[in-house]
DNA sequence: TTTTATTTTCAATACTATTTGAAACTTCCA
DNA sequence: TGGAAGTTTCAAATAGTATTGAAAATAAAA
């Protein structure tokens, strides 16, 4: 394959793949983007590569940047700013799992803890509560889990690791 | 806070979580609905409860079955069918995360392992590669860990010390 | 200060995904 | 076999999300 399709590949199946998980099509493919970019991009580059407006490349760099996904680069010399990707994998699947732990997988434990509280004590009440019970068990296992395997502390081990399995 | 209360609050907060995860409104809460009743539904009884379409309700039951969440019942000198979930939770993770690894990260994994036959050698060939390559890693890691916890062999080590951890 | 380059915002629009509902189909029983 | 009860399908309508593009805001240069 040569170098522009797999590019091309790479950065559409991005896409598709980010839209299955709730991010944003032109999100993922602004990402995918600036991953495989050897250099920095501007917005304006952004917006030629992939086609989509001003307001769209935009707006999706700033949601990269707050994900820390993407860091703003300054040159100096330029008045435009400049978007360089996270090349590092690891760091990446860090932010994202934390980002969505925290915005999304916390408040739904937060959430089914609560439900704890429903009052009543016959039978459907009872059935209703163990449900709630186990589901708020499994998602604050599932938050502890995601919580160890992304503490900065313990990255540089499994990152060690890894290297040495490989 | 009252058992009907509560109960819409968890379909309602169900559908909203599934669908920040790419699971559609509906599909989650049907799924929902089914978890915290104690009897089966009918689809009639899913299309009340939830003012959905028969062919919505219809739909997405099928495809909860599909995704192993769902059970058709068949009751005994009725002649409709209705309609219970899996109410194991570690159940439910297991089937939602194998039915997710298969259809969309797996494909994904291979996608990326395509990638390493790209042509050329020069520096920016080298470095799309090495993007390719670590994505690749990661998420072949990431399926061997999903792989690995949600084998069945493994599910009754895990449930049992769960709950001796309890 | 004025001009110019760049970024940000947001109402209008386009696009995608979901839902509806009625017709077609299937199954079971009289 | 005819028809009642139930299920499935799918084209059309609707709702929900993403995208555009031009105007407003901001920042830098003249």
């Amino acid at each position: 394959m040569e170098l522009h399709e797999a590019k091309d590949k790479f950065i559409q199946a991005w896409g598709a793949f980010g839209s299955q998980w709730g991010i944003n099509r032109s999100m993922a493919q602004v990402h995918a983007l600036l991953l495989i970019s050897p250099e920095p991009l501007s917005t304006e580059g952004v917006m030629d590569q992939l086609n989509i407006s001003r307001g769209n490349a935009n707006m999706n760099l700033r949601a990269l940047i707050d994900w820390h996904l993407v860091d703003r680069i300054l040159k100096t010399g330029e008045r435009r700013e400049f978007f360089q990707a996270e090349k590092d994998v690891w760091k990446v699947a860090t932010h994202i799992t934390r980002e969505r732990k925290k915005r999304e997988l916390e408040p739904m434990v937060r959430f089914l803890g609560e439900l704890k509280q429903t009052s009543g004590n016959n039978a459907e009440v009872k059935a209703f509560k163990q449900i709630a019970a186990d589901l708020h068990d499994l998602t604050s296992r599932i938050d502890a889990v995601l919580e160890r395997s992304t503490r900065s502390d313990v990255q540089w081990f499994l990152k060690a690791a890894s290297s040495i399995l490989r």
